[in-house]
DNA sequence: ATATTTGTACGATAAAATTCGTAGTTTCAT
DNA sequence: ATGAAACTACGAATTTTATCGTACAAATAT
């Protein structure tokens, strides 16, 4: 029960994005997977994951001449805790307004929807 | 089609919180219903203000010796680009999941969950 | 008329996040 | 064994946010 109002920042979450997928990476994957996307150099990231270890976001593990970063944060731990805040600052705590403009927005396969069905229906069963 | 790209802080979304809501409001206003959630200096909230008419955010109008301040950004059009930006970066994009995460953290009420199988019973049927 | 209250303006400070250059070390190919 | 390539360490600069003190102007109360 460490580490309750850890809050990665949007930088650190791109980094844990890529960790949370491979499990674990060296600087240069992960480099090399957020500069797929944006460019910024080595030494960027390189630092920005010192620092998250230096903040216990990340554990560091000597391989070779190089490290291999573990994430010490559980993603959905962590998404929880980023949804909460943003639930509050951005749409003032109500979760359904929340929903309705994320459905409404986005692309959402009948599968999705599906699920989310189950999930509803669950929850009615439950009052 | 203008300020695409604004991305209002959560100290300013604080204040467009209750600038959507009653319309418009001067810096008294707004700081003393902030100020019941937290503690803050009045010149605070008025820098930010100030800040956010730079910004373009709201709008200022005199008003006899004091300010009346007009949000300029739509509630809808703004929650939606946050959510969007939050949705990539904490969610890596998956909409589905962060659906999952309000529904099953967050109480929400009977009504709410009606309100939310009808729009899914609408998305359904555009397919 | 004078003191108090209620405003705005402005600059300074602090903290955090981001970015990258440079230096130095290890590995590897030739 | 020497030079290039691939790393890490570290410090510095920049930018953004947040916070507030002080100064000053206008209105109000005594």
């Amino acid at each position: 029960m460490i580490n309750k109002t850890v809050r990665p920042t949007a930088a650190e979450l791109e980094i844990l994005q890529v960790l949370w997928r491979y499990k674990s990476a060296t600087v240069r994957f992960v480099h090399d997977k957020i500069n797929q996307k944006k460019n910024v150099g080595y030494t960027t990231t390189l630092k920005i994951m010192q620092n998250m270890a230096a903040k216990r976001m990340v554990r560091r593990e000597q391989n070779g001449r190089s490290h291999v970063y573990i994430p010490l944060l559980k993603k959905e731990e962590t998404q929880g805790m980023l949804l909460d805040k943003f639930l509050d600052t951005a749409f003032g705590g109500s979760a359904s307004t929340l929903v309705m403009q994320v459905l409404g927005n986005h692309r959402t396969s009948g599968e999705e929807l599906d699920q989310i069905k189950k999930l509803i229906q669950k929850l009615e069963e439950k009052k």
